[in-house]
Formats: C-alpha cells, sequence, structure tokens
DNA sequence: TCTAGTACAATGTGATCACATTAATTCGAT
DNA sequence: ATCGAATTAATGTGATCACATTGTACTAGA
C-alpha cells in the first residue's frame, strides 16, 4: 500500500486574492477543505509538504495549522505528527449535544436584536441552500448551512458563542457534509423555514425547537448512512 | 502621563524548567498572568516587547499570542495592536451563562466516570484551596479553583468541552480572581464540598446544582465589590 | 499655540537557515 | 527471510533578516 504524505492531498483550491493576507489564505484553504472532509483522518498533515503543495514559505502553514490544533480540528500528536482525530460514537455523541446546547442557547440569545434586514439576509441564505440541495452540490449546502446559523446568532451584538460553536463544527468535520448530503432524500421539513417562522412571531421556544430540530435530522440522517461505521475509529 | 509598553509589565514568572519547550513556557506564563489579571486591559502586547521582556526570541511569543488570540484572551484589533479586551457588562453576564450551560453540563457528563482515586484527588484540591485562602494567597487560590473543576470534568474520557469552558475563564480573565478574593468574605457555603457529597451519593441533579451555585456565588461576589464598575468599559 | 505634513521608529508577516529530535530506511546478524 | 541496530532523511522549533505597513514624533507654516 502506497504511503501517504501531505503533498498527495487533492485540496480544492480558494484564489488568494490580493487583500487576503497568505496566513489567512492557507487558514480558510485548509479550514474549508477540514470541513468538506478533504482531509482523511490519520493522514500525517506537515508544516513543509503543505508548504509545497500550497506554493508557500512554510511559516504561514506552521501558523495556520498551529491555530487548526487550537480549535480542534487536527491534533498534534506526542510525537510528531499532525493528523485529522479519528471520530469515535462516543465523541460524536458529545460534540451533537454540545452543538444543541449551544446553538439554543445562541438563537435564543439572538431573536431579541434580529431585525428585519436580518430575516432578509436569513430567508436569502436559505434560498441559496435550497438552489444548492437542487444542483447536489454539497460542499455549497454545507458551507451556507453554516453561514445560516452563524448569521442567526451573530445578530446578538454581545455574542461570545459563535467561536465556539466553529470549533464544534470544526471537530464534526465532514460528519456534518455526510448528514446533508444524506438529508434531503429523507426529510422534507425545512427546519430553517421553521426558524425563521419562530423568529417573525418572537417565538424563542419555537426557535429553539427549530434549531434543535435542525441539529438532530441531520444527527439522524447521518445513522442512515450505509456504512457509517466505517467513517468510525477502529473500523478499517 | 507614561505611556504603556509592554516592557513595562510586571509579570509573575514560571520557571523555564529543561523538559519545558520555550513555546509552552511562553504560553503558560502569558496565560497564568492573564488569569490572574496581571496585564490590565488596553495595554498594547507586541511580539518584540514581550520578547524582550522574556529574553527570548520573537518567534515563541508570536506563536504564543496567535494562540491566546485563537481562545480569546487578548484581541487583535484590525490597526497592529493586541490588547486585552475590555470587559462590558453584557459580556460577563453571557459568558457567566455559558459557563453555567456548559459546566453544568460538564459535570453531570463526567459523573458516571468519577471514581474513587478521584474523589481523593478533588478533596484534595479542595483542601489545598482552604490552605490558600487561609493564606490569603489569591493566586494560588484561583488557579488551584480552575484545577478543580478542570479535574472534574475530565473524569470523562470523552469529554470535548474542556478546551470551550478554559477559554471562557480566560475571557472572565481576572474577575474570577476578584470574586475569588471576595468570597470568603461572605460566604460561608463551601460549595465544592456540596458537589463531592453529590458527586458519592452519584447524585447528577445535585451536582448541577452545586456547579451551577458555585458560578454564581462568584458572580454575586463581583456584583459586591466596591467600585467594581470601574473595571468595566467606558469608565476610566 | 495649533495644525498638517513629513520623516523616523516600531510592528507583524513572510522567508530562510541551523539545530535537536524523531521517523524511515538500510544493512547485517541470526 | 526476519528482526534489530545503525545510518539517513524528514520534521518542528527557534533565530535572524528583509520588507511593507502603521504608529509616533518632529518640524514647519499659519
Amino acid at each position: 500500500m502506497k504511503k501517504l504524505k501531505s503533498t498527495d492531498l487533492e485540496l480544492l483550491m480558494l484564489e488568494k486574492t490580493a487583500a487576503l493576507k497568505t496566513n489567512q489564505w492557507v487558514y480558510q484553504l485548509l479550514r474549508t477543505n477540514l470541513l468538506c472532509g478533504k482531509i482523511a483522518p490519520g493522514v500525517p498533515l506537515t508544516i513543509r509538504g503543505l508548504a509545497e503543495l500550497l506554493d508557500v514559505s512554510p511559516m504561514p502553514v506552521r501558523e495556520a495549522l498551529h491555530r487548526l490544533a487550537c480549535e480542534g480540528a487536527v491534533e498534534a500528536k506526542t510525537n510528531r505528527r499532525v493528523i485529522v482525530p479519528l471520530m469515535t460514537a462516543e465523541k460524536f455523541s458529545e460534540l451533537s449535544e454540545l452543538r444543541i446546547l449551544l446553538e439554543t442557547h445562541a438563537a435564543e440569545g439572538a431573536l431579541p436584536y434580529i431585525r428585519e434586514s436580518d430575516i432578509v439576509n436569513l430567508e436569502r441564505i436559505d434560498a441559496s441552500i435550497n438552489d444548492a440541495v437542487q444542483r447536489g452540490d454539497i460542499d455549497t449546502t454545507s458551507l451556507l448551512n453554516q453561514d445560516f446559523h452563524r448569521s442567526l446568532y451573530s445578530a446578538n451584538p454581545f455574542q461570545i458563542v459563535v467561536p465556539l460553536v466553529e470549533s464544534l463544527w470544526l471537530q464534526l468535520g465532514p460528519f456534518s457534509r455526510i448528514a446533508i448530503d444524506k438529508l434531503e432524500k429523507i426529510y422534507i421539513v425545512d427546519r430553517h423555514v421553521e426558524a425563521i417562522e419562530a423568529i417573525k412571531q418572537q417565538n424563542g421556544f419555537g426557535l429553539r425547537r427549530a434549531i434543535e430540530a435542525d441539529i438532530r435530522d441531520g444527527i439522524a440522517s447521518i445513522k442512515t448512512v450505509e456504512g457509517i461505521h466505517t467513517y468510525f475509529k477502529g473500523v478499517a
């Protein structure tokens, strides 16, 4: 079996605009690829390897990897290897519970601050999501879905929770994506529409319910994926 | 008024053992000082300034500051300044709510995994805390108090929440310390003893109650501190 | 004395190098 | 052929330098 190296990765590239600094570009690129599951667990991520792959100096890569490790997206082993951590059933369960705990809190906390323009924005994002779902564009669907949640919670100007939630998303990594991939084929209910309705009625409890249902739908759909257990640790 | 620079800071030093790598040493040192409130909000933290102060090269400092920024302990402004963020009443309130939300969850999740040796350890830490309180050693009290909570939550081997909680502690920064300073003079109830009792009885609800009370005692005591509002933003 | 413009100093980022540590490979003994 | 030791390659860390950007101080003009 061929040994995997960082330089063998097939990443989806982001264009490096002039406004974006190199370190931000590398970080965003790696982050997006982790969220989309382009980097398999266990593949060693090396500074020099990624630097060569992205054609930048090792310095921005070093910085990005450290930040991603800090956010729990990658794991720095005691030896000199940095890998995408393997998933376990217990970890997945705990991450899901924390998502519900934090995101329902965040949604309710944002509710008093949501203005008409925010609602329009959320509806626009949801329309884009449906668009991407129609096209079967899973990557875009996944990223837009996070945009929806982030936009909602960020309406609260005193919000603290978004960085914590983003860390959970990163740790869940490709699994949200799997969920979304299967979701359209199973569920008809659009929880985002439910959430927007609750917002319009200033119904905090309803909003919590909608967000929780949205997350739980994802969890449930994952369990319906055939051979999902192969994604977890210990099953090669 | 004299302008403040990084090199004017008076930090409490940690000894740099041989086992500890330089970057870890710098990070731990800065982290401890932030938690103990040795670095006032608004003081500009510069890479070169801290490097000179600690007599290391700028590289480990750069790394440590990036990590602390990632954890929300310091804030990288759009211009080139890195500062300890100012506290606001709303931010303090939200941080406290999140502490309760996450830590009660973490405590209950850890309960099934707590063994006899863990209980002994917790009692040992609590004894040390009482010791430090007697001595009036606020720094040690503050750090040991976090040890108590961290040890409790870490009993769960599938625990995800500790890094998130540590981020909250860092953002609360010196305020937990203020709370502890005043706490002994106001409250007699030792919530840690209550928590340990609940653990011994495998009483999940009681444990949640004890943890929540512990946190709320701290919050309440802060509000009794005379002139506490001067610590918040907008009041010089 | 106050303001604006310019020159100077300081800062973060990125690049490159040296070094100690660790992983990977090779070679030899059984 | 297999296992183990020694050699070689690769990696992360720390240090130093160059550069563009930004903050600060000084000076000149009113």
